[in-house]
RNA sequence: UGGGGUGUCGCCAAGCGGUAAGGCACCAGAUUUUGAUUCUGGCAUACGUUGGUUCGAAUCCAGCCACCCCAGCCA
């Protein structure tokens, strides 16, 4: 694991830990959980719940459970467990034998809403979704007493146990906690633990027709695992005096800690799984792994690291105050692990013909560069030069802007990690549209400068022959508002309609032949790329665009 | 206008009464067979605001302002 030691400081969670561990308050225990609802795919906001969660255990020698929070099976499906699972793990995190479904407490949490209900702190109530709304008052205004919230105790137990036992259509009866219906705080005001909904569950199949809600089973799953610090996002703040309030009713093994952390948010893209599944939903990106959504998935098929992704959510920190933060910070721990790692190779996107005209047609040499400037553990790799080769259309001008340090009439550039040629002539077709480059090769300049005068130009090539025809998806972020939720109108309109290239007549050098899926290379003076890991085969490869090279040569 | 939170450089973020860390971005140079990388230097008399306490305040107190969250039988 990346053991970042890095000189981050101690953030205020875990500030809170170091007091706890002082102060032995959970006899020094560090114990949390990540719970997400199997509602949808993981994206790069949840990353920094799971590298907390897991993150924080590792740090203090503690556990971290995977939890499902599983209390609404109308929402949710197998699919996104498994999803998530994958997720966590391709993140790097493991949490061995600790998989747990809020659903594995259902009888639990249903044998301590009949003790609740026998203190009477819990009472069946028949109230409709309007009255219930009405009767709970406004945010100004305190709410007024259900009629059924003096129902008798017996009463209550006996419909609690008809409602199990599905008797009652759907929203016929709640379950609901008898606390204050005038705290200034509405979470207290009688909040619903249980509501009917004959509905299938993915874990638990038709054995129940009630389910709990989050506030009550959360808290109680926590207990029952003997969570020590119960880590969630800021909106949960209001739910804290609820959380405590139902801990405190009953005699569960631990009193866990909810703390709240802001999530995280990004610039250019949308966070909200509502968003991203309508997205998908409606056609407007090819599913939830489209390299262009936030998801995991997304990111993990548009080439990104996991080592990455866990240095940026440990660059951007942890504190409560809500925060946009620049993709431009996620790009740059990207570009950081991909420079340190990726092989290099050479790719032409948009191939034009060079013919060397003084070198003769049979010349077969191998030229052997390495596949990393500065690891030289990576090792070499060979590639053939000879009479005709590809370079990219985008490095040659006929009439060059101020600036331009590639190819042009008449002049000189190197041919990276070979000699340097010469443009002589543009060969046009019959549309006007230059077809070839007919090149003069100085074989005096492999590895060496050319005498009497300075080349600074460097573009890539591919050899004729030998080069592998391959697909290439170039890829741009899906919005083109910094802040598409916020913006005017709704945030579809800010689609980038521009986000996908795909590129079919592309070529890279023959090494890459046996690359394989999910391998990520950067192509020189291009970018990073990786081997799809869905549409690429061994005879037809397909790369997708993580991200491109800085580029700091600003045309004029 | 009830309750709960947050406000330190363009974006993150340290700071916890002793006189503004760091990263990203940006700017300027150097090296470079990737206009990449690397390297060097620059970049908040200022901490939402107004008062107060103090020898001394971003840090303590009070008022004000701005923004976020809460009225699901969602999580």
């Amino acid at each position: 694991m990346s053991e970042s030691a890095s000189n981050t400081p101690v953030n205020f969670i875990h500030q809170i830990i170091n007091d706890d561990l002082a102060s032995g308050k959970h006899s020094g225990r560090v114990h949390t959980r990540f719970p997400p609802e199997p509602n949808g795919y993981l994206h790069i906001g949840h990353a920094k719940s799971i590298c907390l969660n897991f993150g924080t255990a590792q740090k203090y020698g503690g556990l971290c459970n995977l939890r499902f929070d599983d209390t609404n099976p109308e929402k949710e499906n197998l699919e996104y467990v498994e999803s998530i699972k994958a997720s966590v793990k391709w993140l790097g995190f493991d949490w061995d034998d600790r998989l747990y479904y809020a659903s594995d407490y259902f009888d639990q949490l249903y044998e301590y809403a009949i003790a609740l209900i026998r203190q009477g702190k819990a009472y069946v109530c028949s109230l409709t979704p309007e009255q219930a709304r009405e009767y709970r008052g406004t945010l100004t205004e305190p709410g007024r007493p259900s009629p059924d919230r003096e129902r008798s105790i017996e009463e209550n137990l006996a419909l609690f146990s008809r409602m199990k036992s599905g008797e009652f259509p759907d929203g016929a009866f709640t379950l609901r906690l008898r606390i204050d219906m005038a705290s200034p705080n509405i979470n207290l005001r009688d909040p619903v633990i249980y509501r009917i909904k004959h509905q299938h569950h993915h874990q638990t199949g038709d054995t129940w027709c009630i389910y709990p809600m989050y506030d009550y089973t959360h808290c109680i799953s926590d207990a029952l695992e003997r969570i020590t610090h119960s880590l969630c996002t800021l909106e949960f703040e209001d739910h804290r005096p609820l959380y405590d309030w139902v801990l405190d009713q009953l005699d569960v093994p631990a009193h866990p800690q909810q703390i709240e952390f802001a999530r995280l948010n990004i610039d250019y893209t949308v966070m909200s799984k509502r968003k991203l599944k309508q997205l998908v939903d409606e056609g407007l990106v090819s599913g939830w792994s489209d390299p262009r959504m936030p998801t995991l998935e997304g990111l993990r098929r548009r080439g990104y690291a996991p080592e990455a992704i866990r240095h940026f959510v440990d660059m951007v920190g942890v504190t409560k105050s809500n925060s946009l933060v620049e993709v431009g910070q996620l790009e740059f721990c990207l570009r950081e692990f991909l420079d340190a790692t990726a092989p290099r190779a050479m790719a032409v996107l948009r191939p034009l013909r060079v013919t060397l005209t003084n070198v003769p047609a049979e010349h077969a040499e191998r030229l052997v560069l390495p596949r990393h400037p500065k690891n030289p553990a990576l090792g070499e790799r060979e590639i053939p030069f000879g009479r005709e080769l590809f370079i990219d259309r985008s490095d040659f001008e006929e009439v060059p802007p101020a600036g331009f340090k590639r190819l042009v009439p008449g002049g000189e550039v190197r041919l990276r990690g070979a000699y340097i040629i010469r443009c002589d002539d543009v060969v046009k077709d019959a549309a006007g549209r230059v077809s070839e480059l007919r090149c003069s090769c100085d074989l005096a300049t492999l590895g060496k400068n050319a005498e009497g005068r300075k080349v600074k130009g460097v573009i890539h090539w591919v050899p004729a022959a030998e080069a592998i025809p391959v697909e290439v998806r170039l890829y741009d972020r899906l919005f083109n508002h910094p802040a598409p939720d916020a913006a005017e109108g709704d945030y579809r309109d800010h689609i980038n309609a521009d986000s996908l290239q795909v590129l079919r007549d592309a070529l890279v050098e023959p090494s890459l032949a046996a690359a394989v899926p999910e391998q990520r290379f950067q192509f020189e003076r291009e970018g990073y790329f990786v081997v799809d890991r869905f549409d690429s085969r061994p005879d037809a490869l397909v790369f997708n665009l993580t991200i491109g090279l800085k580029d700091s040569w600003t045309k004029p």
